[in-house]
DNA sequence: CTTACGATTCGACGATTATCGAATTGTCGA
DNA sequence: TCGACAATTCGATAATCGTCGAATCGTAAG
């Protein structure tokens, strides 16, 4: 696939308020790499989002389909991380992107 | 508005090819800025997106209503700039998304 | 094996969106 | 003032999308 039309579907994932909340979740979680008994998903954010199970799963799915993260069965729970590939590949284009600051 | 409700509705403004391409499009022509006749729009993207005018100008008012560029009138056409200050803010946001390179 | 529970799939429905043609507005030049 | 042309608005239509409830699947624990 082409470099813009991975771009336009990940930029398609991230319009949309509760999938954007959702990434930035699994965002943060990196920070907080405790893994404290279960920053595992699904029904965790239902309830942080007030949308029922299977939006979040759709939404999870978009996600993962724009190749934003990826997720592993842990059990009974499902994991998400983000994938480091298209983050990068997102700040590069606004970074090569930014003006021509010798003016 | 929050700086998050930003975010999104650029990134949902940016997730559709048409308005991605007219985005980078704008973008572009500020690096030959040569104003060589007339780089104005509308009509010239009309043929070069195989989209007719309404559509095109549907798409530029989502543009600018995502704060992502600014239009002015010139004459009978119209020419767009790209809002610096949204750049700044989309680039922060993948940048201090970064991961924390120490491991 | 059965139960409990988290996640997914399916089908449906309302809301939003992309696009177009037709009509309209705005601006310049004859 | 009129004609030409760029852009916008309006109304309609088809397509896509977000959400849900119900049913199903997968896994762990009893």
């Amino acid at each position: 696939m082409k470099r813009d039309d991975k771009l336009v579907k990940m930029f398609r994932a991230l319009g949309h308020p509760n999938r954007f909340k959702l990434f930035v979740e699994i965002l943060d979680a990196r920070s907080h790499e405790v893994e404290d008994g279960h920053s595992c998903f699904v029904h965790t954010i239902m309830n942080r989002l007030k949308v029922g199970a299977p939006t979040v799963s759709h939404h999870l799915k978009e996600l993962v389909n724009a190749d934003l993260i990826s997720t592993s069965r842990e059990g009974k729970f499902l994991t998400c991380q983000v994938n480091d590939r298209a983050l990068a590949l997102l700040q590069k284009f606004f970074v090569t992107t930014q003006k021509d600051t010798r003016s």
